[in-house]
RNA sequence: GGGCUCGUGGCUUAGCUUGGAUAAAGCACCGGCCUUCUAAGCCGGGGAUCGCGGGUUCGAAUCCCGCCGAGUCCGCCA
């Protein structure tokens, strides 16, 4: 309801500076929320240096040709405006409390699916870890801005459909499948931590063997491969053809690892609709077609048959094709985005959510894809590193901190607090109640940062349960729907129809227009990309409801009225709390 | 060396795109509030040269330039 009362005043101010002829000073009106106001304009500002009058003199006058009657078409949702100095203030009215719950309750009932396409089909693209083992911290910064983003686009109307992109070609998942070969693959460990094991120990073998060869052979001829270092390649240079035996292997690995990732993000509450393995590309000769086009239309460059591509703007060339003819990460990026802008009836967007270590190359790939000609170039949201305090993560030296360790820790320590409070509840209730928690309190606890932010991460930080995060939102939720039971119980008259509404409290008000902001902070966060304001008004939205239940009792209020007006507060606000929270992908727990 | 990003109370952050009302929160610290719908809550207090220096402006955390510090990228890895 925000947008609506924004735009009223965008109308009413509009027509009060043609009134009042300071109309060809441009048309911003330099709106902004305030906390001086529900909306405040700096117009008076710049209008005051063309008109060589003192801000406060020019506020004045604007308000003095504001027409803002009840009955006036423009200003059903305006109560008053008031020139302080420089600003003018706008505040909302009582229609416009009542118009906002009206609209919460009836989009309630309202089925959200017909709306959901009206604004064009996205395909985003997050988390897409190698297949070399769990998730880590980094891939959860990814995994977590993407699917808040995820979630935020179908919340603002967008069809989304979310992809996992398999690098399953890299010279990583050689060693992995290299490791495979010779060492154990632990059957009684989460797949994705027994892949990790041999990936890991597969680096050290290699390692070991080159060490050793170095010291063997003179230093002019290090640059030798070694006998393992070959066999890796030659698995490799054997997937791309496609050698059955070889990509049996392969997929083995592979398929393992993911099935690992995907219990990780499941209870993280990420689901993709498509796993899209970049193999797939080369086999389908899609990469070969984007190669043969690029030389085509592209100003390309041989260096043996290495292929080097020239693009605008930026001063180094891109290697497309390695030498040895096999293919590259970038030319089966290429195809893979072609493929994704062709597929279906309508792409209208494509969104990729990369590491800041991808700036570089996704400015290489949207120019290489213009070249080709591909309708919908990609977006990209760039989020900057998670390192740890004793470095930067790295898998293949083992120096990471797993997803599932994390989430292990955070239940375990979400668990004791429920325990503490809520010694009444079963055990079962308590594991659930601190699993949703936990989660949530670590979702929140990394979505909250913007994504520009480098973050150190600090495990002990992470598992004191910010009592502003997650869970504080939840709490307000829990509240909220403790009071609805309750009134059910004691079967009180919920309000009727919100005719005459009966909130008079500041604290109520206050609530209300929060509520009201709901639909504008999703649009926001849309328009921008960037899901950390989500998290911010939940906050919000959860301190403005304590106040409220703090300042107003609801099932013991005297008046009836009063106590069917907060009885349908309370309603939107648990309906609103809920919306948040699965926007942030939270559960929203009924009592905790 | 060059590109991009970040640098806000002891710690973690918001605000910066669109310059304006006492720089906004949380954690930690100090002090209050449970006979009323869950105290994972509420109220109050102390604590900030907004990295440093310059510039633009009536006005700069916000825009521009320089410097310092951190991260990251810079042709055959992904």
């Amino acid at each position: 309801m925000f947008r609506e009362f924004k735009k009223e005043v965008e109308k009413v101010l509009t027509k009060a500076l043609k009134k009042a002829s300071y109309a060809a000073a441009g048309e911003e009106l330099e709106l902004e929320e305030s906390e001086h106001a529900d909306i405040s304009s700096r117009v008076a500002f710049s209008l005051a240096r063309t008109h060589k009058q003192p801000p406060s003199v020019v506020a004045e006058e604007i308000v003095r040709h504001l027409e803002l009657t009840e009955t006036s078409a423009d200003s059903k949702l305006i109560l008053k405006a008031v020139a302080v100095g420089p600003y003018i203030n706008f505040y909302a009215n009582d229609f416009f409390l009542q118009k906002t719950l009206q609209r919460i309750k009836d989009e309630e009932g309202a089925k959200p699916a017909a709306a959901e396409k009206r604004r064009g089909k996205i395909i985003i693209e997050h988390t897409s870890a190698n297949a070399d083992g769990p998730l880590h911290i980094g891939h959860l910064r990814n995994a977590i801005i993407g699917d808040v983003l995820v979630r935020v686009l179908k919340r603002a109307g967008f069809a989304v459909e979310t992809q996992y992109y398999v690098n399953d070609m890299g010279r990583q998942i050689g060693v992995a499948v290299w490791g495979a070969e010779r060492l154990e693959v632990a059957a009684d460990k989460k797949p994705d931590h027994a892949v990790a094991d041999v990936y890991i120990a597969a680096n050290k073998l290699l390692e070991a063997e080159k060490e050793a060869a170095a010291e063997t052979v003179e230093a002019e001829t290090v640059e030798a491969e070694t006998e393992a270092e070959k066999s890796v390649g030659e698995l490799m240079r054997k997937y791309e053809v496609g050698d059955e035996e070889v990509v049996r292997r392969y997929k083995a690995v592979v398929e393992k690892c993911l099935s690992g990732v995907r219990a990780s993000l499941e209870r993280l509450n990420i689901r993709h609709d498509l796993f899209v393995w970049e193999s797939e590309f080369v086999r389908s000769g899609a990469v070969a077609e984007v190669l043969e086009e690029l030389k085509r239309k592209g100003e390309v460059r041989f260096e043996g048959s290495a292929v080097l591509l020239k693009l605008e703007g930026i001063g180094k060339e891109l290697v497309v094709q390695r030498s040895d003819g096999t293919s590259l990460y970038t030319a089966r990026d290429l195809a893979y985005h072609r493929w994704k802008s062709e597929r279906g009836d309508r792409v209208d967007r494509i969104i990729d959510v990369f590491g800041k270590d991808h700036e570089l190359v996704s400015q290489q790939l949207a120019k290489a894809l213009e070249i080709l000609g591909v309708r919908v170039l990609p977006e990209f949201v760039l989020f900057e590193f998670v390192s740890l305090p004793s470095g930067s993560l790295s898998t293949r030296a083992g120096r990471y901190i797993s997803v599932d360790e994390l989430i292990e820790k955070i239940e375990e320590r979400a668990y004791e607090e429920v325990s503490k409070r809520r010694r009444d509840l079963s055990e079962g209730k308590r594991r659930e109640i601190a699993r949703r928690v936990g989660v949530g309190a670590l979702r929140y606890d990394i979505v909250k940062v913007s994504p520009e932010k480098h973050i150190v991460f600090d495990l002990e930080n992470a598992l004191d349960i910010e009592k502003k995060g997650a869970p504080f939102v939840q709490y307000s939720h829990a509240r909220a729907c403790s009071i609805l039971r309750a009134a059910t119980a004691a079967a009180t008259a919920r309000g009727s129809e919100a005719s005459r509404l009966w909130l008079h409290e500041e604290s109520e008000k206050e609530l209300v227009k929060k509520l009201a902001k709901f639909e504008s902070v999703v649009e926001a966060a849309a328009s921008e990309l960037r899901p950390h304001l989500v998290a911010k008004y939940a906050r919000e939205l959860a301190e403005s409801f304590n106040l409220f239940y703090k300042d107003c009792p609801v099932l013991t209020a005297e008046k009836v009225e009063v106590r069917e007006a907060r009885l349908v507060l309370v309603e939107c606000a648990k309906i609103v709390l809920s919306r948040v929270l699965e926007v942030l992908g939270v559960e929203a727990p009924e009592e905790m």
